[in-house]
Formats: structure tokens, sequence, C-alpha cells
DNA sequence: ATGCCGTCCGAAGGACGA
């Protein structure tokens, strides 16, 4: 089974992308974040082949999901509050298999509340997934997590020395996930591998000069982790025609 | 030290991204 997460920055101006990839890419499942609108075209995915289903707001964030096998919603939001109108969170199953789709805050700059936002945002996450664990429920969650979890995960770790991605905050609050018995999926079967990454900024050159940070993750509960046959950084898609400034993020698991 | 680029909304340029 493969499942697949990227953040296409925009679906509108990205859709022949995403097309492209759920022809080509022989994915069970993929994750997508930042629609950027509201409307979602579940009818001509539909005719494609592909279950779907989206969380989606005007103008910002939004997240959906593509499946080859019927998708049941389990939580379109995140709990913990109810105030909270972004649309960065999806819960579903499809194929027997728990999956969460999400698109964490930016949280910059540091020193608002938009970082503060961000850290109350990791820890309703923290919540959902221990509880999630203490349900012996096994997961895994993808998505594009905002943040980058060690130095190696950076081109230049001073160039990001004052961003909300690399706080000491942000990257306790993401091992603060790990502790809960979860697997980073790409840094397990990759250790000590610097320099793959799945955000490259449009601007300054960085992607000619693989100036990125590995900010896209899956993390999963120990019961699919005894599952994980690989992880890759698909980079193909960050190289087509008016890219999307990240690139997909694949696992695979044993059936 | 800062902008670089891209997208949205909407009809100019600010908000947001990372």
């Amino acid at each position: 089974m493969k499942i697949a997460s990227w953040n296409v920055n925009s679906l509108k101006a990205r859709r022949a992308h995403v097309e492209k990839y759920l022809a080509d890419g022989g994915l069970d499942v993929l994750m997508v974040q930042e629609l950027k609108g509201l409307d979602f075209p579940h009818g001509e995915f539909k005719a494609l082949g592909w279950h779907t289903a989206a969380v989606t707001q005007k103008t910002y964030n939004g997240v959906a999901i593509f499946s080859k096998t019927p998708i049941k919603i389990i939580k379109e939001a995140l709990p913990g509050d109810k105030d909270d109108e972004q649309a960065r969170y999806l819960e579903f199953e499809t194929n027997g298999v728990r999956l969460i789709d999400i698109y964490l805050p930016n949280g910059n700059p540091v020193g608002t509340e938009k970082f503060t936002y961000k850290l109350s945002w990791m820890e309703r996450l923290y919540k959902r997934l221990k509880t999630l664990r203490k349900d012996n429920i096994p997961f895994a969650i993808g998505g594009d997590f905002n943040v980058i979890p060690e130095d190696q995960d950076c081109y230049d770790p001073k160039a990001w020395q004052t961003d909300a991605l690399f706080q000491p905050e942000s990257r306790a609050a993401f091992r603060k996930l790990l502790h809960l018995g979860l697997t980073e999926a790409f840094r397990a079967l990759h250790p000590n591998a610097p320099g793959h990454y799945t955000f490259w900024d449009y601007q300054a050159g960085a992607w000619p000069k693989n100036h990125g940070i590995r900010i896209d993750h899956f993390l999963l509960s120990p019961e699919l982790a005894d599952r994980l046959i690989s992880c890759t950084i698909d980079k193909a898609p960050r190289s087509w025609d008016k890219p999307s400034d990240h690139t997909p993020i694949i696992i695979e698991i044993d059936p």
C-alpha cells in the first residue's frame, strides 16, 4: 500500500500536476495540503477513479485526500478548540487503515499570536494522537508539519535560526509526538543522511542549489512501523513546469 | 539586513507562505 503526502500550494494552480501524479504515481492514497480555495472538484476526480474527501476554506489552508478504496471520515477538524475554523486536519479510514492528513500552522513570525497558535495546535495534536495510542488504534499521520526536526534537515541551520519552523519549542513539540512511540518514517529508514529535503523556496535559486528543508513527514504508530517497507521523497514534481514549492513524500506499507 | 517568487482576491496591492 503506497501512501503519499504533498503540499500542492493551490489545487487550482496545480490541478494538472495532481491529476498527472494520480495517474502515474502508482499510489493507493494521496493526501494533499494547501488547497487555497473553497471549491473542490469531487466529481471530476471521481470520474478519474478516485474516492475523495476535502476540508476547505476560502483563500487559505485546506486539506484533501484521494483514495482508490472508499473513505470513511472520522474527523474533519482537530479537537480541542471549537473556535478554530482553519482547515488543517482530516482523519479517515480507507483500505482498513486509519490515516490523518495535516497542514500544521507555519507560525511565523515568532513572538506573535501566529507562533502561539502553532504551538497550541501541536499540543492539541499531541492530545489527539495520545488518545489514538491509548485506544490502540494503529495509524499513520502525514502532511506538512512545518517543522525542521534536526540540523541535518536544513541546508543552512544559521539561515533558519529565527524561523518558526526551526525554533527549539517547535522541535520539542515535534519530539513530544515521537515520544508517544511513533516512528518518523524517513529518518528511521535513512539515519544520518543530510541533504534530503521536501521544500525549496521559489526564490534565490533554492531548488537548483538544493537549498531546501525537510518539513513534510510521516509518523507511524508501532503496528504500522512494523509494516513499513520504504519511505522516499519524490523530487520529480519539483522540477515540473510551474511547480509547487514542496514535493511528495511516499511511504509503502506491507499489506 | 532585505528582497528575491508565487498564489489569492479582485482589479491594486496587501496577506500569506517558509
